[in-house]
DNA sequence: ATGAAAGCGCTAACAA
DNA sequence: TTGTTAGCGCTTTCAT
C-alpha cells in the first residue's frame, strides 16, 4: 500500500470513464439523472480506481453535512447506548449520520466538545442533559441549527426538551417505600458537583423525604460520577457501619444498587428481609440479577426514537417554534424491596 | 434564535477586527505568529459575532483532517468502550479527534460503515476484528492511511495489528478447567455466523477439548450476537434440561456468563459447587457478583493505549511497514469455578 | 442527459 | 507581523 499517493479525485474518475466531473457526481448522487449506462461506466472506473467521494469538499459545496452531533456524558453507559442507538435508527431513513461525542459528566468538557462539533457544521444538535456553561448555551444558540436537549427538563431550555424530572422519579420511588412503612432510607450517589442528572436525583430524595417529615441525612458520596458497581459495594458497607438500622436503600444507578446488593450478600444481610434495595435506569443486570432490583426506567430508547422523530419533523418544517415532550419514567418493583 | 442567518465566516471576523481574513485564520491556529494585542482583538470580534471556525473549508484545503475514524461492534459494551476511551486519551496530545462508528457484528454493515467513514478523510482506521468482505478490504488498502486492526490476529492483516488470539485464550480456560479434573464442559455463545470473536472462541473451545480427547458438542447457540445476560440465562436453563450432568461452563462474555449464574441461582444450583462457569472479558459485573466470575482478561484499554501510541508513530514516521504486536490475556481466576 | 463556469470558506505559498 | 493570490474537490446554476 501507498499511503503517499493521493486519493483519486472525481476528475480522475471523470477522465476514466470519458465524462465530465459533473456526471460522475451525478452518478453518485442517488435519483438523480444520469444514463444507466453511463452511470455504470462511471461506478466501474471509481471502482477500479478505489475512489471514495469526499464529503468534505461536497460538504463545503452544498453547505450542508449529513450529521447530526450528538453528546453523551460517557460512552460506556447501556442507558445512553440505547438513546443513541434508536436515535441512529430513526435518522437513518433521512441518511442521517450520528456523530457522537462524550463529555465525561463535566460540562467544561461538554463546551469544548461542543465547540469542536459545531466546527463541523452538524445539520442539528442533541445534547444530554439540561445544565451549560454560559459559553455553551451562547454556541447552542448561536449555531442557527435545531437542538434537543434531553435527559432531563431544563427550566429555561436552549431549544427543544425531551425528557424528564429526575428528581420526580426519585420522589415516587420514596414514596413507594414510605407507603411499605419504611422510614429509615438512605441514598447512594455520586460526588455531587459533576453529574447533574444525579445531583436532581439527590435533590428529588431529600424534597421527598423532608415531605414525609423524614430524616434525610443518609446520603453516601460514592466519589466522581459515574458510580460504579464496585464503588456501590464500597458505599453499601460505609453505610452498614455507620447507620445498621437502615430500612431501604435508593441508589443513584441500578449499578451501584447491584453493588450494593452484592455487598450485603457478602456480609449474609438478606435483600429485602433486612433491607431494601433500589436503582435506577432500568439495566439489564438488575433484571437479571437474584434478588431483581426494584427500579425506574426512563425509556431511554424511547427518549432517541422521539428525538429522531422531532428532528426530522423540524427539519422538514423549518419551524422555529421550540417543542417540549415530557417522557414518564414507569417504576418497576422486584424483588430488592418489599 | 434564528435558524435561517448563515453562520458568520471568517472574513466577517476579518472586518470587524479591521485585519485580513489571513490574519483571522493564523490568531485560531495555535502557535502561530500573530501580534498578542491583534489576536486579542481578532478573538473578541469572533466572540462577539459567534464565530465558529468551520472545518470543513479547513479540512479541504489544508488537505488533512484532525480525526481517526474507529469501528467498534457496539457501542454498548464496556470492553470496547474501554478500548476506545485510552484511544481518545492517547490521540488527545496530538490533537486528533476520534470519529466513531459502530457495525452491530455484522461485516456487511462494517463495509457501509468504513466507506462511510472514509468519505470524511480520516488521518487513520482502527477497526475492531480481522475479518471483512472483500470491498471493505480493497477500501482500507486504497485508503492510503494507516490502519490498525485491533481485538484479534489476522492471519493475512491489512497494515497494522494490536490484538491476541481468542481462541487460544479459551484453550486456556479449557486447559484451566480439564486440570481441575473437569471433563463434561459446555460452551455458551451466539449464532456463529455474525460475531467473528466469538465463533473464534467457540473454535478455540473445540479445539482445546479435542486436544484433550474430550467430547465437544455440548455447544449452546444463543442467538445473535451479541449474547446478552437474558440470553445467558436461558441458555444456561436449556443447558441444564438437555445436560444436567454438565459440570463446567464457558460463556462467550462475562454477561453471558452472569445471566448463567443468574439462571443457577434461581434453580437452587450451587456454583461452583454444584457447576463451574467461566466467562470472557473481565466485565466489572463478574468481578462484583457473588460468587465472582473465572475470566480472561483481554486488557481493552491496553489495546486502546498502544493502538494510539502506533498510530503516534507511524504518523511521525511516515513508515510503510506493518506492525503487529501482540497482547496476552491473563486468566483470572475466581469464585465461581473450582 | 450532459457539460461549463463559478465559488463554498478556508489556508498554502509567496510577497511585503 | 500581516496581506495577496490562488485553489483544495466538489456541486450549484445555467446552458445545451
Amino acid at each position: 500500500m501507498d499511503k503517499l499517493r493521493k486519493n483519486p479525485t472525481m476528475t480522475d474518475v471523470a477522465i476514466k470513464a470519458g465524462v465530465s466531473p459533473m456526471t460522475v457526481s451525478r452518478a453518485f448522487k442517488p435519483g438523480s439523472l444520469v444514463n444507466d449506462q453511463t452511470r455504470a461506466r462511471i461506478h466501474a472506473a471509481a471502482e477500479e480506481l478505489g475512489y471514495v467521494l469526499d464529503s468534505t469538499a461536497s460538504s463545503l459545496r452544498s453547505q450542508k453535512t449529513d450529521f447530526v452531533a450528538v453528546t453523551i456524558p460517557s460512552i460506556n453507559n447501556a442507558n445512553f447506548a440505547d438513546t443513541v442507538g434508536a436515535l441512529t435508527e430513526g435518522l437513518k431513513p433521512r441518511g442521517l449520520q450520528i456523530l457522537l461525542g462524550y463529555t465525561n459528566y463535566d460540562v467544561e468538557e461538554e463546551e469544548r466538545l461542543i465547540e469542536q462539533l459545531l466546527r463541523r457544521r452538524p445539520q442539528a444538535l442533541v445534547v444530554t442533559g439540561g445544565q451549560h456553561t454560559a459559553r455553551t448555551r451562547r454556541l447552542l444558540e448561536n449555531a442557527h441549527v435545531p437542538v434537543i436537549e434531553t435527559w432531563d427538563l431544563p427550566s429555561t431550555p436552549v431549544d427543544h426538551v425531551i425528557g424528564f424530572s429526575n428528581a420526580q422519579a426519585v420522589q415516587v420511588m420514596v414514596d413507594h417505600f414510605v407507603e411499605k412503612r419504611l422510614t429509615r432510607i438512605a441514598f447512594i450517589g455520586g460526588d455531587v458537583d459533576r453529574d447533574t442528572r444525579g445531583l436532581d436525583r439527590r435533590r428529588g430524595f431529600i424534597a421527598a423525604m423532608q415531605r414525609h417529615g423524614l430524616d434525610a441525612t443518609r446520603l453516601i458520596a460514592a466519589g466522581p460520577p459515574p458510580i460504579s458497581m464496585r464503588e456501590g459495594a464500597e458505599a453499601m458497607v460505609h453505610l452498614l457501619e455507620t447507620a445498621p438500622d437502615t430500612e431501604a436503600v435508593i441508589c443513584v444507578s441500578d449499578l451501584s444498587a447491584f453493588g450494593a446488593l452484592s455487598a450485603c450478600q457478602r456480609r449474609g444481610i438478606a435483600v429485602p428481609d433486612q433491607i431494601s434495595i433500589a436503582g435506577f435506569g432500568n439495566y439489564e443486570v438488575g433484571a437479571i440479577c437474584v434478588p431483581s432490583i426494584t427500579t425506574i426506567d426512563p425509556s431511554p430508547s424511547e427518549i432517541g426514537r422521539r428525538a429522531a422523530e422531532l428532528l426530522c419533523r423540524v427539519l422538514d418544517s423549518g419551524s422555529n417554534l421550540p417543542i417540549c415532550e415530557e417522557i414518564d419514567p414507569r417504576l418497576l418493583l422486584r424483588e430488592s424491596s418489599i
